[in-house]
DNA sequence: TGGTGATAGTTTAGCTCTAAAGTAGAAAGT
DNA sequence: ACTTTCTACTTTAGAGCTAAACTATCACCA
């Protein structure tokens, strides 16, 4: 369990082998991350995929659904929520309107605003494929134990907390 | 530094207002990864515009500077080593190679095989921005102690390696 | 009331990726 | 030898994202 070196780890130490003094003390936490994130992305979507929803929609969905009723929130809303670019979810909110996910319809009172509500169609489409997922990804996890699971967590929220109080602003 | 509930905590608990039963376990570990991934991603990228390079090509850069000299691999082991599709490093040392940072010639003995190497001007420049950029990411580890960065690197090592044998092949 | 600047969304340009098709050389079986 | 299969790499089609430009509306205030 202890689980032995790995490609990191020879990353690391090729760098001091070819230039002594390099400071490759990040590359153990955040090479691993991208790699971890790349892998459950990978499987994210290759789970999507066999579900008959593409990733995207599957996460504007989700945010809509766990919004609660009424099930809407404006696309800046969605868009913070979600960690992508205002634009992203504007093309992902007009695919899923053609497939008739969602539905845009403009606020009452402010004339720029955008309110984004689930269709029952798409209502439908989340609820029944986020168990599936859900339960899947916890596989994804098991060589982990609780214990270590909840240490995992609490490293990783402190860190994450930290990454956004410094970000630019996003 | 205890770090209090979070974004993601929030995500959990909406879930389980929402529907009672959502298997929520893995949202902890999993979506953390995939928010902290993002943002370290965003930083490298804006570091490297800043530094006036792409990030696939620093990537590439440093991986052929890593394996020592005579800094040359064929595409598919970099592709391997940068866990992107062969594709995309095709048409990245496409791109390298307009810039004069790479050279690709056919290898002796097997006509299907090339060979990619570092010019003078790309070994230059990976020499001239991996320092800056590693310690540059060293700070925005800053929030956890030596200790918890050890710990963190730790299960994450142990949870890379489970999901790299599970993986389908890719 | 009319200008200035902020805000909400959308659109566009440019880039990169994946998946799949295409090309060409090497290996292997009969 | 010749066909089949495999392997290494490239190319193409299609998609998604970001950054930045654009549109429209609102808020503030002289």
């Amino acid at each position: 369990m202890a689980a032995p070196q790995d490609d990191v780890d020879d990353i690391q130490k090729a760098w001091i082998r070819e230039r002594p003094g390099t400071p490759v003390d990040s590359i153990g936490v955040i090479t691993r991350i991208w790699r971890i994130s790349k892998l459950l992305e990978d499987d994210r979507r290759r789970t999507m995929t066999r579900l008959g929803v593409d990733a995207a929609a599957r996460h504007l969905l989700a945010t809509l659904r766990r919004a609660g009723p009424p099930y809407a929130l404006p696309p800046g809303e969605i868009a913070r929520r979600c960690a992508v670019s205002p634009g992203a979810i504007s093309q992902q909110l007009s695919r899923a309107e053609e497939q008739g996910l969602v539905r845009r319809h403009k606020a009452e009172g402010d004339g720029r605003s955008v309110v984004v509500e689930l269709t029952p169609s798409g209502h439908d489409l989340i609820e029944h494929t986020v168990d599936e997922l859900l339960s899947h990804e916890e596989t994804l996890l098991s060589s982990l134990t609780p214990n270590q699971r909840t240490q995992l967590s609490d490293l990783l929220r402190v860190l994450l907390a930290d990454l956004n109080a410094r970000t630019p602003q996003s």
